[in-house]
DNA sequence: CTTGCACTTTACCGACCGGTCAACTAGTGT
DNA sequence: ACACTAGTTGACCGGTCGGTAAAGTGCAAG
């Protein structure tokens, strides 16, 4: 058991760092934490952060991937595959974010809504960089949405014309939206209490359903 | 033409401070903008800002207050008072965003999305007392939402056992939610894109509606 | 044993943050 | 003429910001 103070490899201080990040700036945000606190919640040296990293900007861009992929893995292929039917899947994903958020409120005592909408609307007028790389997140999601409804319409879930590029977006643009209003009352049961609309706006009403 | 260098009604430093308040924060953010500039951008001394408002947050405070009164006075109302028929208020309303937005988009480069929804955001998870302003403005563009969702049920346009509660909260998050995403976009253009969504979600479709 | 390298540590930088203060100016009421 | 007061001014405060630089540490390969 020896006691390595120079740590060659270096993988702790860099994934302490990027969990660090993470954790602070989705439950605050980007200007509202600074890297001193980002390094000593990491316990590392400040020195040791631009060893890694060139800069805070660079340090939120690795932290945003890491979040995404993530994301990915643990929420929205789960909640997108595990269950059968459009309306179904809506309805898990809408409780798997209903459930992040309450987790993260429970811990924390803050709600913190979408990290990536939170950073696109912080940053999106004066960061093109992470404006971007945000950008690209939200278009990854956005392809998740896209291939669920590809999938209803095979389905016959959903009429053949169905435009699924535009509703995919309407998606987001809805679940975004909710969690804006679930941050601005800092209260989860918003997220339920809105879901339902993605059904209305995603599903057809089984009066407007006509079969192809 | 007397020149008062003294101003003892002070009315030009305080609404300049507010004018320059609200075009900074808006167009960038709370914590992006710093009490010097907005200062300077309203051609005071940093003084004169504390003469008049006890610090920065109650000078926001202040400046929400005006641009909500603005934005009722000059979008909301006419909006959805200047024509008739559900469909086409929502319509009127979503190119009334659109126009503002790129209007300052067009002046600054930048599009801001939702002042109050960007504030709600930023500082939704530590601040309080912004918060919960917020909240209150956001609670008042419900209201005009749920008011003409009201006439259109009086009107025979929307199904008599409509929520029109729930379905303006709806309104308010995909509008929320689609400035969200013009924002990270940086184009106006998701706005018109986005808009019919909101048709979709609060008109019934022709083959699902059943006239009472 | 020595050199090189990855990583750490500490002290430090200029710039800016929101906010304070006392002195000053100029109109107003008496 | 006087005091009062609303408003203005510029210097100044401690603290924090993101970022830099140089010295030091310990392992590994030659």
């Amino acid at each position: 058991m020896q006691i390595t103070t120079a740590n060659p490899t270096g993988h702790d201080s860099r994934e302490g760092l990027l969990k660090a990040a993470r954790e602070l700036i989705v439950g605050r945000s980007y200007s509202a934490v600074g890297i001193a606190e980002i390094c000593a919640h990491a316990g590392v040296r400040k020195g040791s952060l631009y060893h890694f990293f060139p800069g805070k900007e660079a340090l939120t861009l690795a932290m945003l991937d890491a979040l995404y992929a993530d994301f990915e893995q643990e929420v929205l292929i789960p909640a997108l595959a595990g269950v059968d039917g459009l309306g179904a899947r809506i309805e898990a994903f809408v409780r798997a974010i209903h459930d992040f958020e309450a987790g993260i409120k429970a811990d924390t005592g803050q709600l913190p809504g979408c990290p990536f909408g939170n950073l696109a609307v912080e940053m999106g007028t004066h960061n093109p960089t992470l404006r971007q790389a945000i950008r690209e997140h939200l278009d990854a999601v956005t392809a998740h949405f896209r291939s669920v409804l590809d999938e209803a319409v095979q389905d016959g879930e959903l009429p053949s014309h169905t435009d699924t590029d535009a509703l995919a977006e309407q998606w987001l643009a809805l679940m975004e939206g909710i969690l804006v209003m679930a941050k601005a009352n800092q209260d989860p049961a918003t997220i339920l209490r809105l879901g339902p609309a993605l059904g209305a706006l995603l599903n057809p009403t089984p009066e407007a359903r006509h079969e192809s």
